[in-house]
DNA sequence: GGGCCAACGTTGGTTCGGCCAACAATACAG
DNA sequence: CTGTATTGTTGGCCGAACCAACGTTGGCCC
């Protein structure tokens, strides 16, 4: 009665960050930071706004975010010349030494994650999982071109 | 490269909790509430300390939700004659007639939630789900009687 | 060119869930 | 009787996820 797939899905939520969070911990690296590097160097150097739009962080986490990365040189946070508007944020060679590292940490923290499942149940979850994502992800239907 | 099972999960009850938190908010409950009262249905009158443990909430946490819902008339908190450490939680008659109203209101958001998956592939979902649950439930490997 | 709206970064907040530490009162085992 | 454990409670912490507002800047339309 009570095995409601909303609670079963926040459960494992909650155990996969614990776990995440866990390993992230011994690089002195939260979620976000992570997000952000992964999102540098999977799509190139971006502005802050931009940045938020892939990863789902607020551009006022964002701000912060980026300080904290900055700060530790693994980020670069420049005016954008042609868009005085903008920061481009660049990923510096340190910054994607850090996230090799976290993406190795991170793939521990998956087979922690998952040690239960067999891998013919693995995919299958990330395929049940992905189904529900992208249909939760975008309410709008058609997105704008985002522009870049 | 990004589709990692944990990010899945966290954006699968990211959306889920947004479901039923929106269900929840028409009844001017939260998660914590609902949490509360079923699990007061489910096993009848307990100390704050066990439903603490059976909820997940902690104790400190389950002092506001019974202060809560002790203030709606939707429970009774009553001192434990027999342990004078205890306080007795009992759901209300009113509290009955609430958790079935949102028993209604969560059944709906269930449905939302699982909207893209046929009912084949919600049983696999809630299969896989109950089972990385369960592994990282407690790693306590047996659990002490729980008396009562 | 002037005016208007949209986007950007930033500041400063709020909320909720999930924790932890400490304390007094009480229970219980030795 | 003495120490240890449990209980309720207070008061705090942190991270994630948001929102509103503001000044700056661009782009667009007239």
């Amino acid at each position: 009665m009570r095995a409601l797939p909303s609670r079963l899905t926040n459960a494992a939520a909650l155990a996969a960050n614990r776990i995440v969070d866990q390993a992230f911990a011994q690089a002195q690296v939260r979620r976000y930071h992570y997000a952000l590097l992964a999102a540098l160097e999977e799509y190139g150097p971006a502005s802050q706004a931009a940045l938020g739009r892939r990863t789902g962080i607020d551009r006022s986490d964002m701000v912060a975010t980026v300080n904290d990365l900055a700060g530790r040189a693994l980020v670069e946070r420049a005016p954008d010349p042609d868009d005085r508007r903008r920061n481009i944020v660049t990923i510096t060679a340190e910054g994607r030494r850090r996230l090799a590292e976290l993406d190795r940490l991170l793939a521990g923290a998956q087979d922690e994650f998952l040690a239960p499942l067999p891998p013919a149940d693995r995919e299958r979850l990330v395929d049940l999982l992905t189904r529900l994502a992208e249909h939760h992800a975008a309410p709008s239907g058609g997105r704008p071109p985002e522009p870049g």
